[in-house]
RNA sequence: CGGGGCGUAGCGCAGUCCGGUAGCGCACCUGGUUUGGGACCAGGUGGUCGCAGGUUCGAAUCCUGUCACCCCGACCA
């Protein structure tokens, strides 16, 4: 754990350790005193809080509003969808006891088994069981929906194994649980916030993901169709970075929710779910990063630009400090979030690495030098490239650079998957390929057993049917059946 | 739950085979010199060696038990 970042070039053979390093040592999160949790810690905190602010933002656009539901759910609701309660019942965290008490013999504190619950609560793995319950009382007649509720929260899944951002135990999230009164209103609603997901992921954070269908192996518990946006990792794996679910009537019927429609007829309530977590936060450190540390896209990064002075002694550096403050007034009314380092118990050098590390995307420096000649020097974290540019007018400079840089980081990123994503029409050209990562573009006869048989033999899945793109028929590559297209196959987080 | 590893200062580790009363690097503190790419010199603080037994004159080291954590699988966003 030890190893600075730049011993660790080999990523393929040891991302997972280059990761793992890369959260610590950006001051991004830590491992939490309890199994299988994370601190996040500010700056990474910063991070997820700017997400927060752009997905609230498109989700209120689009007609959403945010309430929240209890942590705890009665374990009687987890029952009431088979196939739920199927994906979720292997992994949930359980509160038996509502109290404890001084042990007898001294030892310290145990739970009191007078205080044993009558019934089990669940700490949430996901809310549609407790919402659906309490959209029961909301919803009787059509002019109650739709129903378009968000909940900020923190759910609990008793994962075998963790990493920081990508599965910890507990996590952030988001969750949006709607009600329709009708089918296709409800499939639209899927597809929209698919949408809003895919524009979050390509506009700020720089993931040119891919948006498609989830195969049945591969889909939400309890769900009719789950759609995703599939994201490639630098190394080459998918990680799976958003889900939006068409429950179709499932929670309707297993929560009792009907309401008279416009022909006074009782009718089940149609519904969706979608969802984003502290996972984005995984996607984007392995997405862009390099070995000098993160690579923050502009427009998610809690400081988009480090001024740092280059001062021999105090009076230098209030003489720089006095070019610097107008620069700054003028950044902020541009709306760049600036911060001017002036700390003098740490050197440039150190100043310039930490900054690196922690990914922001522009820094200047400035010393007596450039005083004297009116300029300032720049450098770009997208590319490590440094420049000499003038003062005057340096704001706007700065303020179009970082424009430039959230293009160039996604079209890096674009690029890297196009490298990774071949078609492949062998069986045995795909065992070999799938060795070498990234996306293979595949057909296949759309049964869950041929699917099966390539992850039990390849460790592959299918991430997903895509929905935009090539949609040739052809034969499935294992067993020669009709296919409708290709589908993406790889090995995945 | 299967396979492997590890537990010694805040962090990373050496010492364990062959028992003799604990050390290195980073960090931290003090003083000085420094400051355009992670500064240097000198001095200093900090550990009942995961826990519990046992063997022994003596245990980080040997024995027994136990508890954590990490990695690879199975599971998963």
């Amino acid at each position: 754990m030890a190893k600075e970042l730049k011993d660790l070039t080999k990523r393929s053979e040891n991302y997972s350790q280059w990761y793992n390093d890369l959260v610590i040592k950006a001051d991004l999160a830590e491992q939490s005193a309890v199994r299988g949790c994370m601190v996040i810690k500010p700056y990474g905190y910063a991070i997820w809080e700017k997400m927060q602010h752009e997905l609230d933002r498109m989700f209120k656009e689009t007609g959403h509003q945010n309430a929240y539901f209890p942590l705890l759910i009665p374990k009687s609701f987890l029952s009431r969808e088979a196939e739920h309660v199927e994906g979720f019942a292997k992994e949930c965290a359980v509160v038996t006891h509502h109290r404890l008490k001084n042990n007898p013999d001294g030892s310290g504190v145990i739970v009191d088994p007078d205080a044993k619950l009558e019934e089990e609560l669940i700490i949430r793995p996901t809310s549609e069981t407790i919402i659906w319950n309490t959209y029961k009382n909301w919803i009787t007649s059509y002019r109650d929906l739709p129903i378009l509720i968000n909940q900020w929260a923190n759910v609990m899944r008793w994962e075998m194994r963790t990493r920081l951002f990508l599965r910890t135990a507990e996590f952030l999230w988001q969750e949006g649980h709607t009600a329709h009164a009708t089918r296709e209103e409800a499939e639209a609603e899927a597809v929209r916030m698919l949408n809003v997901y895919n524009d979050f992921a390509h506009n700020f954070m720089a993931v040119p993901v891919i948006t498609g269908v989830k195969s049945a192996n591969e889909r939400f518990a309890g769900a009719i169709e789950t759609y995703t946006i599939e994201a490639m990792m630098q190394d080459g794996k998918a990680l799976q970075s958003g889900t939006s679910h068409f429950l179709g009537q499932n929670f309707a019927k297993a929560f009792d929710v009907k309401f008279i429609n416009k022909e006074n007829q009782p009718e089940y309530v149609w519904a969706t779910s979608w969802g984003v977590s502290t996972r984005l936060m995984g996607a984007l450190i392995m997405s862009h990063s390099d070995d000098n540390g993160l690579v923050l896209p502009p427009h998610l990064a809690p400081i988009q630009c480090v001024i740092i002075p280059i001062s021999k002694n105090a009076e230098q550096l209030a003489e720089i400090s006095k070019v610097v403050e107008p620069i700054v007034k003028e950044l902020r009314a541009l709306g760049v979030s600036v911060k001017y380092d002036d700390a003098d118990n740490k050197r440039p050098g150190f100043k310039f690495a930490d900054y690196e590390l922690k990914g922001v995307p522009v820094r200047l420096a400035i010393g007596a030098r450039d005083i004297e000649n009116g300029t300032v020097e720049l450098m770009r974290r997208d590319t490590l490239e440094k420049q000499i540019e003038p003062l005057e007018g340096i704001a706007r400079f700065v303020k179009d650079l970082l424009e430039d840089i959230q293009a160039n980081i996604y079209q890096k990123a674009l690029k890297h998957r196009e490298e990774l994503t071949r078609e492949v029409d062998s069986y045995e050209e795909f065992k070999e390929e799938i060795e070498k990562g990234g996306f293979l573009l595949c057909h296949w006869d759309g049964t869950p057993e041929t699917e099966e048989k390539i992850k039990a033999e390849t460790k592959a899945t299918i991430r997903c049917i895509p929905l935009e793109g090539d949609k040739t028929p052809g034969k499935c590559m294992v067993t020669g059946k009709p296919s409708k297209q290709r589908v993406i196959f790889a090995r995945n987080y």
